[in-house]
DNA sequence: GAGAGGGTTCGAAAGCCTTCGAACCAGGAT
DNA sequence: ATCCTGGTTCGAAGGCTTTCGAACCCTCTC
């Protein structure tokens, strides 16, 4: 299993990045990466089906929120933090601060 | 004219906010409200016709991110940079930096 | 080599977004 | 009253999103 491509710093976009962002689902993903350096797809705990959560890493990995590396059997998820810092100062963190406000309850 | 109808500061969502924000029409036009106190639709310089701009303004409305008031014959549009303030501290303002690197170009 | 586990890709359905022109409405000016 | 101006609303076209199941591909293990 190849590391699938990514965007490199400078080519990130800002309407794209918050096309990403904009998703409920992604949200809570972007949530779950928050804090923990890396993580399996499977420990995502996403309510919808295995294509679609494959379907939201890649709009979020093309997007250049995060990272993807193949580890043997899995793939490993990270946000990339210091991109995002680089091309978009404080913006990922007032999103994760504002996710904690009332987001929680439409990500049935 | 009657002044729209507008979403109550606790109203307002993360993802629906980051939506309105993510076309890049409309991050024109919240690049233009920026600095000025208040606009008219004709003066936001949208490259759009008529119906679309009034479409793009209704969205950043339901959104909370702007406050249209009739005034006369025509509708004066502000940003409501308290209330996204009060709800998504630091966000408007890292999405007005971050607009300055490479967004315009795809404006067209 | 055969399987199992973890993800991706394909194809399709349903819905939403962006865009436009045409028609319309409301205030102000003539 | 009539017209002009600035905006909204309607209806429609085209494209993109979200979602799923089925089929597939890798890698590790047996």
């Amino acid at each position: 299993m190849r590391t699938p491509p990514h965007p490199a710093q400078d080519e990130l976009e800002l309407p794209q990045v918050l096309h990403a962002l904009s998703d409920p689902v992604r949200l809570e993903i972007v949530r779950a990466l928050d804090g923990a350096s890396e993580l399996a797809c499977s420990c995502l705990g996403a309510p919808v089906s295995k294509s679609t959560l494959s379907h939201h890493l890649k709009v979020l990995r093309d997007a250049g929120i995060t990272w993807t590396r193949a580890e043997g059997t899995q793939r490993l998820v990270s946000l990339r933090t210091d991109d995002l810092e680089a091309c978009f100062p404080g913006l990922l963190r007032s999103v994760l601060s504002g996710l904690g406000r009332g987001v929680a309850r439409q990500v049935v």
